[in-house]
DNA sequence: TGGTCGCATGGAAACGATTACATCGACATG
DNA sequence: CATGTCGATGTAATCGTTTCCATGCGACCA
């Protein structure tokens, strides 16, 4: 394959000219630069990236680790993220860590040894030593949906929707349609949505004087078996709930499969309702109804967040957004929160509000 | 951060030996392998992958280039591309094309600049200037799903299912349930999928005698959207069709978010099936009848024949595999064809051999 | 005319690893 | 004792770029 060496010869310059026209800069006669062009299409020279960004320590890469790829609340994030990369002219390595902290830090370490530019991550549950690493290693990383509490602490930024509202007007919903047996199916226990969720749901419940019963709180993991794990779970209860509610798309898949093998019915049995909505949510039987996240705009903020850190070393002052002011506190500089809000459809029942 | 030279003058030896420590190479004292060890994790030294790869011209890193991250069918298919390659201690790079040719070829060359040790492509519709180059080149290559007929004659292998006795046998189904004036909605004109899907749809129609008029053929492109516009289509026409076959998935979401606009019900005013089975199918209102890949199996087959490419510079020999034998004339050595199946299930109307 | 300046270009040192080859001491052998 | 062998280690070239610095040259000015 033709190195910059055989162009510089082919073009009668030096290999230093040659990097020169490459990288646009400017004290190039026209004629050389021409000369040099025609002989990098003639052996069709496509510079080296390793030498180059060895040389240069910059990669023009992000890494973006994602809980799960078949859950396509991350699929259309990674598309989000890897679209906002591209037109900053970025690429995007994707690294899935399945939900285990083993395959995620793996994926963190394999894009460092790469020497990615920055860190883009959804981390999975527990406390990863590869992520503290990274932090301490001072590449720039945002965390965008999940994070890591100790790390935000610290500084690193969260790109995130706050879902606490549209929880309590789930429940609102819900009891309006005469449901009081709610139950709900979390993910790993550490995980921050995760716990976020579980929290607002309680609360809700607190305050229409429902109670959240033990048994009522499914431990699930963000991954279909979990699902059906828990729907079994609840089903085999002498007073099981008369509205589950699954804190991600895939664990609500699961409460399908095991509500179809045991011959309930949604929502006459029971109803349902999920956190992230999904194009197939519109189609199953009954439409599921479920809290959607600005999902693209999260990867686009994501993204933002990130090429801020990268450039200016610390995040832009007004970030851009527009931080819930409730909460701006908690969070680190440069972070984003933006609302995810509920569609009501017909898993829970009939309601005069459902538009559709 | 600490590179080799720190990590040589921490322990008290050159680099060399550092090196022939890291790689594992014989001839080094015990004591002189643990002083290096030790320095090693005592800085924390990683190597950088860069250099290295420079030197030794491989970067253990293979590149998938599939048609669309959104596609269920395409993200197991990435998962399990990247498991086979992880166990055999390569990582992977995923490029999605989203169906236009102009990505794919963006991705085509940012992966060859990477320099990876091998290319799995599912190439979108199209003739494609950098997947010819990436062939001339002499990467190793591997066609997974869909191929370019082109480049399969100059000997790259495809690792497929072939969908055509399911296809004949869709059509025997849907024949038996009474259903006659049957529509098909393609994917982009020139792949090779929908090619092998449409032209098996037609002569299987052919054998049971019915006609396949141009109206009954929806031009779609693999994507949602294309989905709804041909649904649309058919509904318009004076006699519409009784049963709609979309080659894949996404098309058929397209379909039923278009139905439901229109007000029509599956399988009652229109019966539908899809190429590609995916979870939420079971789940659907009704249950979608699809036809199932293996696609697990695909994506671990393409692994095994890339790499078998890359170590021995052609394919193995017999393969591994169980190429059928009515085709194994067209395609390269190295090639693998499995098997896709019919599930029925009620969208298409009832049928007492249907099971789940 | 001679000095200065600026512009276009070239030479060569990095970047951080791998690896062919040289070196060096210990030991065995004749 | 001279020589050869062997095992452990070091030296330095190399991979393909970028970039600092030097150089040559024409133009300009005094």
């Amino acid at each position: 394959m033709a190195g910059i060496k055989d162009v510089a010869a082919h073009a009668g310059v030096s290999v230093a000219t040659v990097s020169r026209v490459l990288n646009g800069h400017s004290g190039v006669r026209a004629d050389t630069r021409t000369r040099v062009l025609s002989a990098v299409d003639e052996l069709r020279y496509r510079p080296n990236t390793l030498a180059r960004s060895l040389r240069t320590d910059q990669t023009r890469t992000l890494g973006l680790v994602i809980s799960d790829v078949l859950n396509p609340f991350f699929t259309e994030l990674a598309r989000a993220v890897e679209d906002a990369a591209r037109s900053r002219g970025y690429s995007v390595i994707i690294g899935n860590a399945d939900e285990q902290l083993t395959l995620q830090d793996h994926h963190v370490r394999t894009l460092l040894d790469r020497r990615i530019d920055g860190l883009l991550v959804s981390p999975a549950d527990g406390d990863s030593l590869a992520l503290r690493e990274a932090a301490a290693s001072g590449i720039p990383m945002v965390f965008v949906d999940r994070w890591v509490d100790g790390l935000v602490r610290q500084g690193v930024p969260v790109v995130r929707a706050d879902g606490r509202a549209a929880v309590r007007e789930l429940v609102a919903h819900l009891y309006r349609l005469g449901l009081r047996r709610l139950a709900i199916i979390t993910g790993p226990v550490a995980s921050t949505t995760s716990n976020e969720r579980v929290h607002a749901f309680r609360s809700a419940l607190r305050e229409y004087g429902l109670p959240l019963p033990e048994a009522y709180i499914g431990q699930g993991d963000f991954q279909t078996a979990s699902g059906r794990r828990a729907a079994s779970d609840f089903f085999s209860l002498p007073e099981p709930p008369e509205a589950v509610f699954a804190t991600d798309n895939l664990m609500a898949l699961g409460v399908m499969e095991q509500l179809r093998v045991m011959g309930l019915r949604v929502p006459g049995d029971v109803a349902l309702a999920a956190f992230d909505d999904i194009p197939w949510f519109l189609h199953t039987d009954p439409p599921i109804t479920a809290i959607a996240q600005p999902t693209q705009e999260l990867g686009h903020r994501a993204v933002a967040a990130l090429t801020d850190l990268m450039e200016w070393g610390h995040p832009r002052s007004p970030s851009g957004g527009t931080p819930l002011p409730t909460d701006s506190g908690g969070w680190s500089a440069g972070s984003v929160t933006l609302s995810a809000h509920l569609i009501a459809r017909r898993s829970c029942g009939e309601d005069e509000r459902i538009r559709r």
